[in-house]
RNA sequence: GCCGACGUAGCUCAAUCGGCAGAGCAACCGCCUUGUAAGUGGUAGGUUAUGGGUUCGAUUCCCAUCGUCGGCUCCA
């Protein structure tokens, strides 16, 4: 679905005018330095870039300065020119540009197009002239330069960018901008990226008091408020609930161990730049654990195994410290400390459809109670080229564990994309792809084979004829980490979590103080049953009691004064601003408390 | 890690050309006794991220470090 989806913008107008508004801003650059080097401008979703090579850093001034020559340009009626040259000729054409005399070189092996996407068959040259710039370009591209709307443009911002996207390459200057049909679809579009930014995880995190970073404990290690705690706890119980009902056994591991352990695993050579550097004591190196599974692959092998306990499935939330590099870091998304919803289950050859299908439905569990409709399933799988390098060394097993996962999401019937290239270095795995409010692309969840480390740990279980036979492994997370997890669904619900979910349930709200004690009466009947509640016992008048309570997003309000104070009830006023007058305490209490069993998402 | 920008009170932001660092909200102390999103007066709050340098004088200019942000790379 999505193939014909991308196939239908790689057709569509916008695509053309995005594609030629990126030459028409490659012709400005060149002139404002008419020594750059151009290598590639793609249009991208929502608009377009190009890479440069540039003498100088550009500045937000250049940006304008080229905007504005940028509209010169369109308006000039220049008519995009495609011809199709020889290799040869094109070396002619782009003598003096180094990137493009590359670009030629890979289009004429056939190896690959002017992206670096790998091709099938050897592809025509073809280069594009409109007004004084040329570029070797596939095209499609819009007739003249008019048909750009000089009012529905707009550059958006630059950065660094490796050629061809590797580290090991010089750093070019990539120039982001948008382009639409008309001046109000661009508009909207603008208008909806600054309503995004509103609901990021890092504003709405601060705004209620989730969580927060501090200079002197580091970067990448967030702190939890008591709010975020409340959450936390919350996915904890559910966890615990859902995995007790599947046959997880819950177990507990420190947050170090020996460097042997993770040599053994195979994470230190595979793994060791992401791991924070040992603290070495009497000779021995120790490392913070970047992951559980060797400690949980331990706990298995503490015991012989017969095949009537298997699976055996071991869960934890288990403690994690990552080393990533400092740009990699992006607020709960991207962290150096977390706590992972793991689990490794242990399984016979035959039982594994029906374990990893058994974690496919525990995703789709969860994510009908959080109503996350959003994501994508992707099957990573290895490369060749990977092979005792990124991967582990064995053909034979990678072909058979990516086919069983292959088989098994195909008999459930679960819709997924397969992406060669991404798997884990132990094996194929199935990631949940879920998007952060600013567009950025994340794995939420992971369920992961592991054909390679219970045979490096010598795992086995005695199987019916009483031989020895060594498990496969799966390493799952549907609740991804504490990090992410709670990051994405600030994100999700926009700071409006579910009554279960909600650090505040019931917010009572006195309109004077001589109703305060009423309203602690109140809280003191909640709480007993349970529910979050505290009472505002501020001087403050209502309204501003209300705005409070509005600003982080509790739920439920409930004003009481004289009224409700004779009658026994309560003035109800949900987070969205509906109300239920005169309501009996004893009713609320039981319609909160059911919201909350259920863990509804309803208000 | 790389390229670039940024860092002022708990938060959101001011401060002209290098010339005494300010406001709103929050906090604290009062007054007001209130009916569905900000009642009101006052008080306190700062080594302008940190460390150097230039200058009679630095929030402002320069260098380094730390951190954040936008990208790239990476992402179990």
């Amino acid at each position: 679905m999505a193939e014909t989806k991308k196939e239908r913008y790689e057709d569509s107008e916008l695509y053309r005018i995005r594609h030629s508004a990126a030459h028409v801003m490659a012709e400005a650059v060149i002139e404002l330095f008419p020594e750059a080097k151009y290598t590639i401008g793609p249009p991208i979703e929502n608009g377009f870039y190009y890479d440069f090579d540039l003498p100088r850093p550009l500045t937000p001034e250049d940006l304008e300065k080229i905007e504005k020559r940028m509209r010169q340009i369109i308006a000039g009626h220049h008519k995009f020119n495609r011809r199709v040259v020889s290799a040869d000729e094109a070396r002619q054409i782009f003598t003096d540009q180094p990137y493009k005399l590359e670009l030629i070189a890979g289009l004429e092996q056939g190896g690959f197009d002017e992206y670096g996407n790998p091709l099938d068959e050897k592809p025509e040259i073809s280069i594009y002239t409109s007004d004084t710039f040329t570029d070797l370009c596939r095209g499609p591209h819009v007739d003249n330069t008019g048909q750009i709307n000089p009012s529905a443009v707009k550059l958006l911002s630059s950065s660094g960018a490796y050629w061809r996207g590797d580290e090991h390459n010089p750093m070019l200057q990539r120039i982001y901008g948008t382009a639409w049909k008309t001046a109000k679809e661009l508009e909207e579009y603008l208008w909806q990226v600054e309503e995004a930014k509103k609901r990021d995880h890092r504003k709405l995190g601060k705004e209620l008091e989730i969580f927060t970073f501090d200079e002197e404990v580091g970067p990448g290690l967030p702190l939890w408020l008591p709010r975020g705690g409340v959450i936390i706890d919350e996915l904890e119980k559910l966890a615990k609930e859902m995995e007790d009902k599947a046959g997880y056994l819950r177990v507990r591991t420190p947050h170090l161990a020996k460097e042997d352990l993770f040599l053994h695993s195979g994470h230190l050579p595979y793994y060791a730049e992401s791991m924070y550097p040992p603290m070495e004591l009497e000779g021995v190196k120790y490392y913070v654990k970047p992951m559980n599974c060797p400690m949980h692959h331990k706990i298995f092998g503490s015991k012989p195994h017969s095949y009537r306990e298997m699976p055996v499935r071991l869960a934890e939330y288990g403690s994690c410290y990552r080393y990533e590099k400092s740009g990699e870091l992006f607020g709960l998304m991207r962290v150096r400390s977390m706590q992972m919803n793991d689990a490794h289950m242990y399984c016979s050859e035959d039982q594994f459809e029906q374990e990893f299908m058994g974690v496919i439905d525990l995703y789709h569990k969860y994510f009908e109670i959080f109503g996350i409709d959003r994501y994508i399933m992707r099957l990573s799988t290895h490369h060749k080229n990977g092979l005792g390098k990124k991967y582990v060394d064995n053909e034979r097993l990678w072909l058979k564990t990516e086919d069983m996962v292959r088989r098994a999401m195909d008999n459930g019937e679960v819709p997924y994309e397969e992406v060669p290239d991404e798997a884990a270095f132990y094996g194929p795995k199935i990631d949940v792809q879920i998007w952060s409010v600013i567009g950025k692309e994340f794995t939420l969840a992971t369920n992961q084979v592991d054909f390679a480390q219970p045979g490096r740990f010598n795992l086995t279980f005695i199987n019916r004829d009483g031989q020895e036979e060594t498990p496969l492994c799966i390493h799952r997370a549907p609740l991804s980490t504490h990090e992410r997890m709670i990051g994405f669904l600030l994100e999700h619900y926009g700071g409006n979590f579910p009554v279960w979910l909600s650090p505040d349930q019931v917010r009572v709200i006195p309109i004077t103080d001589s109703h305060n004690d009423y309203a602690l009466s109140l809280v003191s009947q909640m709480k007993e049953q349970g529910i979050r509640v505290e009472a505002d016992l501020s001087s403050e008048r209502m309204n501003s009691k209300i705005r409070q309570a509005q600003l982080f997003k509790v739920p439920y309000m409930l004003v009481v004064g004289e009224r409700e104070m004779s009658e026994g009830t309560v003035s109800l006023r949900r987070r969205d601003g509906s109300r239920t007058d005169a309501m009996p305490i004893d009713k609320f209490i039981r319609v909160v408390k059911d919201r909350i069993e259920k863990r509804s998402r309803d208000l």
